[in-house]
DNA sequence: TATGAATGAGATTTCATTCAT
DNA sequence: CATGAATGAAATCTCATTCAT
C-alpha cells in the first residue's frame, strides 16, 4: 500500500525532473511530451496519468521551483534582524540561487513568457509571490525609518524586473556576471538610494 | 511602375499592421498566418511574397516598433540640455507611448519571450537598443558629475527590466498605474538615489 | 465460501446494473471502462475479472436484457389461447416494458448498432429470438386459418423493425406515444389487414 | 479561375467517393481518416480543407446519400397516378435502389447508430425526410378513399423501420432476398392489408 | 505579383488493457 | 479476488509553407 504509494510518487517525482530539464533547455513550445516521457522513463499515458495535460505539467513545475525559490530567500532573511539587512539577503539569495541554476532561472524567467494570457497569469502570480515578500520587508524598514516613505509595492515589482533582465541577458550573453556586478548595482539603486538617513539633507527637489 | 511600387509597398504597410494587431491579440503561437492575412486582406502567396516566413515577419514587426519608439524617444530628448533631465525624459516618454498603445507594448515587452533563443536574442538585441541610448546619457552625467559614479550598464538594463515588469502587468492587471505611480518611483530609484549630492554625507555601504 | 460466492457474484451485479446504466447514457464507444468501474464501486482488476473485456460486458448486457424482456413476453403470452390474441399480447407486452424503460430500449435497441459487424451479428441475434417468437405463433395462426397465408419470417422481422424505429423515434423525441399511437397502428398492419376472415366473419376475441 | 474550382471540386468529390467506400467498409468509428485520403488520394490537409472534421464528413455524406435515393423515390413516383400506386412503387424503388447498393444502405441504414445522440438526431432527421414522402402520399389515398382511414404518420414510420430492418438482415444474412420476398410482404401488410375496398364500401368522402 | 487549394510532418491526448502488489 | 498505476498504440486535427494557375 504505502509501497506502491511511494512508488507512485517516484514516477511523479521523476516527472517532474525530466519536465525541469527538457522545458529549459527546449522551452515550452518546443518541448515534446514524447522526450519528457522518454527522460523520465515513463510512458506517455503515464505523463497523462500524473498531469492532464501538458499545460498543467509546466504549471506544476513552475509552482514547485518558485515555492522552492522562495524557501531559499526565507531562510536566508531569518538570519538577518534589521528590515533592510533582510531584504539585502533575498535580493543576494535569490541572485545566487538563479545564477548557480540556470535551468531555474530559464524556466521561472523565461520559458513561461508570450505563450498566451493563461501563461502570464501564471507569471505574475508568481512573481507576485516574490515581490510581495519584498514589499513586506520593504514596509517595515520604511517604518522603523531606516528607509525613504517611498511607495514599497511599485518598488518591490521594479525590483523583480530589474532582477529578471539581468538574469536573463546573463543567461544568453554571460554578462554582466550577476554577483561582480549586477548585486551591487541592484543594492545601490533600491537600497542605498533610498536610505533614510539620506534625508538629513533632505528631498531633492526636481 | 511608381504605381505598382506604392501598391507593394501598400499591401507590405497593411500586412504589418494587421500582423501588430492579430500578434498583440494572440501572442506568436497563436497567431495564425490565415488571419494575418484575413486582416490583411493579402492572400496566403501574398504573405509569403512580402515576408520568408512567420518568423520574419514577426522580426520585421519588432523592428519598426521598436525604432518607431526610439525615434519619440531621441526627439524627447533634444529638448532637454542636462543628461539627468534627458534621461528623466527618456523614462518619461516610453512609458507613456507603451501605456499609451497596449498593442505596441504587448509586442515589445511581451509576445518575443520564452520563444526559443533565435528569438529571444531578437528581444535582446532591441533592448539592448534602448539600454545603449540609456547609457549613453547616464555616462554623460557621470562625467559631468551630476551623477554617481555608478554602473551605467547595468543600470540601464535595470532600467529596463523594471520598467518592462511594471508595464507588463499593468497590461494584465490594470495596476499600477504608469504615470502615477510607476513614473515617479522609477525616477526615484534611478535619478534621485544616485544623484552626486547626496554623497556629501557620504557611502554609506555594509 | 458461499459467502465468498456470494461476494462475487454480487460484484459481478454490480458490475452489470452500472454497465446498464452508463451504457443506456452515453452509448458503447462513449463509454469509460472507468466510469463503469466508478459506478459499480469497482476497481479495474474487478471489472476485468469478471469479464474479459468491453466487447464482453457488453455482450452479456444485452443477453440478459434480452432474456429478460423475452422472460415478459413469454409470461404474457401464457395467458392467452388463440394465436393471434398470443402474438397482439407480445406485441404489446415488448412495447410497453421499452417505453416503461428507456434504458432496457436504449441498450437493446440502438447501442448496439453500427459498432462493426461483430456487434451487428449480436444484435441481429437477438432480434432473431423475438422473430422467432413471433413468427412460431404467427405460424399457428396461419395453420389454423385465422390469418391469411402469409410469409410469417419476413412479417416477424418486419415486425421488429417496425416497433424498433418506433421506440428509438419516441425515444429521442418523445413522439409517437408508443401505447397511444404505436400500438394501435402495429396492430392494424400486422393483424387485423391479414385476418383470414375480415371479409366475411370478423373474430373479435380477447 | 474556372479550373481552380473544378480542382477544387473534383478533390471534394474523390473525397466523398472515398468516404463511402471506407466507411462502409469499416463503420464509423474503425474508418481512419488516414484510410480515407489514401483512398481518395488526397491528404490529410486537403481532407480537413474540405470538412472540418471526420463528424462533419460523415454527415455530409449521409445527406448527399440520402437525397440521391430520395431523388430516385420521387422521380419513380412521378410515373404513376394514383396514390396506392405511388407509395407501392416508392417502396420497391426503394427496396431495389438499397439492395443493388450495399454500400448506400450501409451507410444510410447502419453506420451511424448507437454513435451518440448528435448521428442519432442525423438518422432520424434523414429518415423522416422519407416517412414524410410515405405518409404525404398515403394521406392522399386516405383522403381518396383508396386507404382506410389509419394514422398515416406512425404508418409510415412503421414502415421505414420494417424496410430497414429486412434489409439491413440481407446485408449481413444474405436473407431474405428483398425483392422476391421482402417487397411482397411489405405489400401486402402496409397496403392491402389496410385497402378500404376490402370493407363494405364507406368512406368516399372528400 | 497574387491566389488559395493542397501538403504532410507532427503534436497532444485517449483509453482499453495489463500486472505487480 | 481486488487494486490502480502504468502502458502504448493509435486517432484526430493543426498550420506554416508551397506551387500550379
Amino acid at each position: 500500500m504505502s509501497g506502491q504509494q511511494n512508488q507512485k510518487e517516484a514516477t511523479r517525482e521523476r516527472i517532474l525532473q525530466a519536465a525541469e530539464e527538457v522545458f529549459a533547455q527546449h522551452g515550452y513550445h518546443d518541448t515534446l511530451m514524447d522526450e519528457v516521457g522518454q527522460v523520465a522513463r515513463a510512458s506517455k499515458g503515464g505523463l497523462y496519468f500524473h498531469f492532464p495535460s501538458k499545460e498543467a505539467l509546466f504549471y506544476a513545475l513552475m509552482d514547485r521551483l518558485a515555492a522552492k525559490l522562495l524557501r531559499e530567500v526565507d531562510e536566508a532573511m531569518v538570519g538577518e534582524t534589521d528590515p533592510v539587512s533582510k531584504v539585502q539577503s533575498a535580493l543576494e539569495t535569490a541572485l545566487k540561487a538563479l545564477s548557480r541554476q540556470r535551468q531555474l532561472a530559464k524556466i521561472l524567467l523565461l520559458q513561461g513568457y508570450g505563450l498566451g494570457s493563461a501563461f502570464e497569469k501564471k507569471r505574475l502570480e508568481i512573481y507576485e509571490r516574490f515581490a510581495s515578500v519584498i514589499r513586506e520587508h520593504l514596509d517595515h524598514a520604511v517604518k522603523d525609518g531606516s528607509l525613504l516613505p517611498i511607495d514599497t509595492e511599485v518598488t518591490a515589482y521594479a525590483w523583480v524586473g530589474a532582477l529578471n533582465e539581468l538574469i536573463v541577458r546573463w543567461i544568453h550573453t554571460g554578462k554582466p556576471d550577476p554577483i561582480k556586478r549586477s548585486l551591487p548595482v541592484l543594492t545601490t539603486l533600491f537600497l542605498q538610494g533610498v536610505k533614510a538617513e539620506a534625508k538629513t539633507r533632505t528631498k531633492r527637489t526636481k
